[in-house]
DNA sequence: TAAATTTACTTGCAAATTGCAAGTGCAAAT
DNA sequence: ATTTGCACTTGCAATTTGCAAGTAAATTTA
């Protein structure tokens, strides 16, 4: 289904191959910011995402390298998804959308601040949180993957 | 055919009820980087957009206050497209994909030469590009929108 | 321990979107 | 006056999406 075709050698239609749709990032949102890991968790996000788009969502973030399966440590029925560092990078493309929205949309007011606070001190903010990713993905699971 | 309707109060989910898909950026950086300015010019980028999707896309994005066509001063047959300061402002989303990209693709030698530059004092950059293309988009035409 | 439930999908199918080719209507050039 | 250029629109086939239902393995409940 997914072919590898690039349409050119711009780097950013190369990215937007990648996570150029309505889902993608969110499954990452979901990931980075609401320790959502399973795909019943992405399945419940407010937005209401089709269990066979997030199926094949997940498999082309996991095929292009952005997050990976792991076994999850409660239960062999589950699956976990984690970033790589790769898909931890995508922090700073996200932030930059979440600062865009706040100056020309509404919001929930915890969006809101946490925007707020981000803005104070913009690369600050994104060490810092992609420090915690890194951690937490990382101890979430040190078990094989599947 | 373009409905209004959220998916969710999500300020990430809103924006890429706007921008996410695999055209709408590209669009978006012609504006910017190329000197691209009309409907043919976009029609001949690299990677080939159909003209039925690039008249939805446009659309889309005048609807949305992120372009805005202008009368053309050399022609009345054809129209110019502009960004606004809201599309403008899409500048830093798009510069950190670019970011994103050099980190994990090859790339032309040209546009990695371009992000080095960029990468060394980031807001430095942004802010000289958005002030040039503030100064761009208004005098291209100062005169009535269509 | 058998039955019900949970989890992570897959499948079928209708509806919507995309992509290609071929127009269309107006403006400008020859 | 005719041809060319520009910005689209239209028709249609192919692909993708979204909804509902089904499946298989793991776990929980009775």
């Amino acid at each position: 289904m997914e072919t590898n075709k690039k349409r050119s050698d711009c780097p950013l239609s190369n990215s937007l191959d990648i996570f150029g749709d309505k889902w993608s990032l969110l499954i990452i949102r979901d990931l980075m910011f609401f320790k959502k890991c399973t795909y019943k968790d992405f399945l419940n996000s407010a937005e209401g995402i089709a269990t066979n788009i997030l199926a094949s969502r997940l498999k082309g973030l996991e095929e292009n390298g952005i997050i990976e399966k792991s076994a999850h440590p409660d239960s062999k029925a589950k699956i976990l998804y984690r970033l790589t560092p790769k898909g931890i990078d995508l922090l700073p493309i996200i932030m930059e959308i979440y600062i865009w929205s706040d100056k020309y949309f509404t919001m929930p007011a915890d969006i809101k601040e946490t925007i707020k606070e981000a803005k104070k001190d913009k690369d600050k903010f994104v060490r810092q949180v992609m420090k915690e990713l890194k951690i937490k993905m990382m101890e979430k699971n040190t078990a094989t993957d599947n």
